[in-house]
DNA sequence: GCGCGCTACTAGAGCGCGCTAGTAGGGCTA
DNA sequence: TAGCCCTACTAGCGCGCTCTAGTAGCGCGC
């Protein structure tokens, strides 16, 4: 028995509670009109200093808030922006909270909504799209590139962290290629030469990150070294890269290099589980520096992403946009760097 | 120079993209009244099967979707919960995740505000209340009980993952000191007495997990090694904890009861990286199984609970609030059970 | 005394939708 | 033929707010 139930009853109309109070009830209060009233909240000049301070305590004694639904159905602008992430990301979670500031200096609300495993990200922009956000930035999304385009031509549209090309919309995302070279040429330079990717599959900054993980390796003559293990950017699909590895013939690789953090965390526990000793045995790289890699236990060495510059470019993007400065396309990048930390070292040999 | 003034251009009308369109423009293009394409969108009958296809189609061909914000105006019930998390708190994170699901299943529709360290939890309920949230569920709020009851009075309210009395919200929790009191059990069992206990101060369940601590120290005998060390749920102040422990004259701990699991992890980390093994020398036990305990190299013993029930009942709760069936001030406990992982073991000793 | 400009305020349309009350028209019965 | 019901549709108000176009009242100069 749930325990809720003993208390179902009918429905009966509204809860208890007073009808929530509008801009009417507090003017009607102060005695003047509802439009004064919208010119105190808003911050506008007309109002007498005495008026305004009689409609804010006339509000306060209320409990009036202004209704944002009503607000941005009323005027043109809207003034919020839509944020796609995926909830379990550890590196979306922290693009969220850069964005928070970065997008309240503008003058822009934020609606956020998470693609969860049973919600997929067109849900979730649907979602956005309906709760009249003005713009959608959306966090390294994993939809087609198709359906991007699709959004960017109904909606201005920032995509933050994954490389797409010739779309109607903005890009703000990290050099990827550089920042998977100063990953190889490290572990080559530490004395590595084994050194395995387990790339992100289609993911954002996946295919950047692999491409660039082979042109390394050509470029410090160790084509021959090149493998690349199918993986995406999930702590799983690094546990199974692991266990593929482990089961095999032959020995391990000295080093490893993660398409994402997460994926880099599933290869440290299986490893670490199996007794695996890291970096002695193998060292292992991640990307993105998402802040789960420095705090924990885990110490991953990772390319760090300059998270709070990306959230500003987008936001930003996506107001210049909105402000119709120029057209959607514009592809912004940023330089990321490698951050050494204790899952890497000189292999044994 | 203010951050603002290089937008303070008069507002421009909309990018040059065209205009959303609306219902109003799928009842021109079908040749029908706006209140008819309403009928079809809301699934209502009225309408001949071919003027619904013909709806449809037009529909699609613009690129029209309902604008929710307009239909939250008009319609009475808004059916959308409002869901105030910590962006940084990985068991938030699966709960927002459960709550999903469990939400859908009731008709509603969900607006989320993250906690983050530039926006407190006041402003992050503002804007839910602003975005016409029905109802409130409140992940483990820190903010003070006397707020969470303002709140309760103005709007239904579901208080999860906190222990709060008599105020006028619905609470949904798992029973803190059995799970807390199991922790002790455990350890003791395997040989433990010196066992501390990190707290979580003020946090949701941070004084029930500590006097449940206390209480099952004393029952086992052990009054004299009660030790609390003040913490909180971050990873940071679990560091805090364990640099204190490690720069003290006295021996370590041979187990320490963290009051969540981020601040376990904190612990996790600086002892390793300070040579101290785990659990040889420590074991390590955290609350609430956020997903992060178990599937990283972090291998955390841990107090599971229920979640996707959690947010079931949560979710349930709000309903009936908002339904009327009954008032506010339900106290739904769900039980929770310890999860023995790697970090835990006897002592050394 | 008149027009002027200024401050402090108001009237009223309209944002996109839901919903109630209504109507037109067709088929049926008696 | 009138009377009735049923289907398929429409008119129009109102949700809570913003915003444009006003107005009322006052001090001021000439």
């Amino acid at each position: 028995m749930s325990p809720l139930d003993p208390l179902n009853q009918p429905d009966r109309t509204p809860a208890p509670r007073s009808r929530k109070p509008t801009m009417a009830d507090v003017a009607a209060r102060v005695g003047v009109s509802r439009a004064l009233v919208s010119l105190v909240f808003r911050g506008q000049p007309g109002a007498s200093p005495e008026t305004r301070e009689r409609v804010f305590e006339a509000a306060a004694e209320l409990g009036y808030r202004p209704d944002i639904a009503a607000r941005l159905l009323a005027r043109g602008r809207s003034k919020v922006l839509g944020i796609l992430f995926t909830a379990r990301n550890p590196y979306h979670v922290d693009l969220v909270e850069a964005i928070y500031p970065a997008a309240e200096e503008l003058g822009y609300d934020l609606v956020l909504s998470a693609a969860v495993p049973t919600r997929d990200e067109h849900k979730a922009i649907e979602a956005l799209i309906g709760h009249r956000s003005e713009a959608l930035l959306l966090c390294g999304p994993i939809i087609p590139v198709e359906d991007i385009e699709e959004i960017g031509r109904r909606i201005p549209t920032v995509v933050v962290g994954r490389h797409i090309r010739d779309a109607p919309v903005d890009v703000v995302t990290s050099y990827d290629r550089p920042g998977a070279r100063e990953v190889v040429d490290y572990l080559v330079g530490l004395g590595h030469r084994d050194i395995v990717h387990v790339d992100g599959g289609s993911r954002p900054g996946g295919p950047e990150r692999r491409r660039a993980y082979r042109d390394a390796m050509r470029a410090h003559g160790l084509a021959d070294h090149i493998r690349v293990v199918p993986g995406n950017h999930t702590e799983e699909a690094g546990c199974d890269a692991a266990r593929a590895m482990l089961a095999e013939d032959r020995p391990l690789p000295t080093a490893v290099f993660a398409s994402n953090d997460q994926c880099a965390i599933g290869l440290l526990d299986v490893f670490t589980r199996s007794g695996v000793k890291i970096p002695e045995q193998v060292s292992i790289v991640g990307y993105d520096d998402s802040h789960i890699a420095g705090l924990s236990h885990i110490d991953l060495t990772t390319v760090r992403q300059d998270v709070p510059r990306l959230a500003h470019l987008a936001v930003q993007a996506a107001d210049e946009q909105l402000r119709g400065a120029r057209e959607a396309g514009a592809y912004l990048k940023l330089e990321s760097k490698l951050l050494i930390r204790g899952t890497s070292g000189p292999p044994a040999q």
